[in-house]
DNA sequence: TGAGCCTAGATTGCACACAATTCGTCGCAG
DNA sequence: CTGCGACGAATTGTGTGCAATCTAGGCTCA
């Protein structure tokens, strides 16, 4: 747990991150620096320049003097970052519609077809390949938009809804709608519509929203209830 | 220039990104750590934290194990800011209009009318306080609209065109035209009309943009010519 | 019995020292 | 004269120690 080529910085960074993703660690617990570092096998200054960094993109908290804690959340900040994503990735559609190449566009079709491809796992490590094929194509989107600006506000916020965004719960219809989102955007934007890439783009989202607040909704309902 | 109520880190964070926004450290400048550190007088630790800081809100650049240098500018990259401002602002307005009390609808009438009087100084300090209270004017709108994840990506963009925006070449009819925006923009959020406040928002940061590009086109095209 | 103070342990904030790496420069060979 | 390589100064990365501060628990006093 010792020798990597990555940087003691980053080691603390990806370690402590991937624990709030998967909800090791979950929202609200307290995180000692001194901990964290015997965790990631560092020593506590690398701990706190990562810890600042996720303070920077809204994972933990960061109060004075007062130690950190994994952000938590509430019903109300779910809806607003769907708000948010809904803006920033719709423009993110939009751009990419008017600046994408034919080899860009062509990509994406790949990277939709990828997505797919993952879905049709049926191992244990399906719901992780969805995710990584999803947060490609996602990211695909972004860089044919070529705005570092935009690439870097919708890794900040979906950072922070990432920790929610889990495909487990989407049921067979959620997905395959999913899917045929990834490929009509792939469409709107190698035809270099503008209005139906963001169209389609909003439409996946609200998509989104809809299956992981009802998720949430129903979780909260049957707290103590079956195993599901 | 030791003893201050505030941490070191903070005091690292306020001195240095003072010299980003008012360019005493100009764009693709290096920062070196130790530099720093002297400059506002503590070691190099909070200095580092600080650094990280700026990076993540895109006022510095971090290049691992070849240290900091202030962020550059292109002309692509301002107006990929506009556009993300237009999108979250134009969200923020429209919650702020959904979501304002009576008595928030009526502090933002009262910081649309302070930058007004600030406007009316003659003195010194006048662009000053027309940025200072520019600013609570959008972030009151940004806190009417309650979305504190808004608020966060907002302030990490417009924290970054900070260092543009300065209404020192504002023409008298571009700054009316602001003013007037804003007493709008509080009437449309008092009417609780989300259609309206986005509306005006969105020229709100039209104009902003048009003053600021051709100011720069501007500025580009008489490098060497009169005094404006 | 309860409220408030006070002490002890734990934790963060900061400085400093040393290790690792980079960049510039000088010398040498072709 | 030019290109390559190696050395050295400068700079960043990381570990560690100590001081400041916070929290928890018990103790005292009303």
């Amino acid at each position: 747990m010792a020798e990597d080529g990555r940087s003691a910085t980053e080691i603390a960074y990806k370690e402590i991150r991937g624990h709030l993703l998967d909800r090791r660690l979950p929202p609200g617990a307290p995180l000692r620096e001194a901990e964290l570092a015997s965790l990631a096998g560092v020593s506590r200054t690398p701990v706190r320049e990562a810890l600042r960094r996720l303070d920077a993109e809204g994972l933990v908290e960061l109060l004075p003097r007062r130690g950190a804690r994994v952000a938590p959340w509430s019903e109300q900040e779910l809806e607003d970052v769907f708000a948010l994503r809904l803006r920033l990735e719709g423009l993110g559609a939009r751009l990419a519609a008017t600046r994408a190449s034919a080899g860009e566009a062509e990509r994406l079709r790949q990277l939709a077809e990828a997505v797919a491809i993952a879905s049709r796992r049926r191992d244990a490590r399906r719901f992780d390949e969805i995710t990584r094929a999803n947060n490609a194509f996602h990211a695909g989107v972004l860089a044919a938009a070529g705005d570092d600006w935009l690439r870097s506000s919708v890794g900040a916020v979906v950072s922070r809804a990432l920790v929610r965004h889990t495909f487990e719960r989407y049921r067979p219809v959620d997905l395959r709608r999913s899917l045929a989102h990834h490929h009509e955007l792939a469409d709107a934007i190698a035809a270099g519509d503008p209005d139906w890439a963001e169209s389609v783009m909003s439409s996946h989202i609200f998509a989104a929203r809809r299956v992981l607040l009802s998720h949430r909704a129903q979780a909260d309902r049957t707290v103590a209830g079956a195993n599901e």
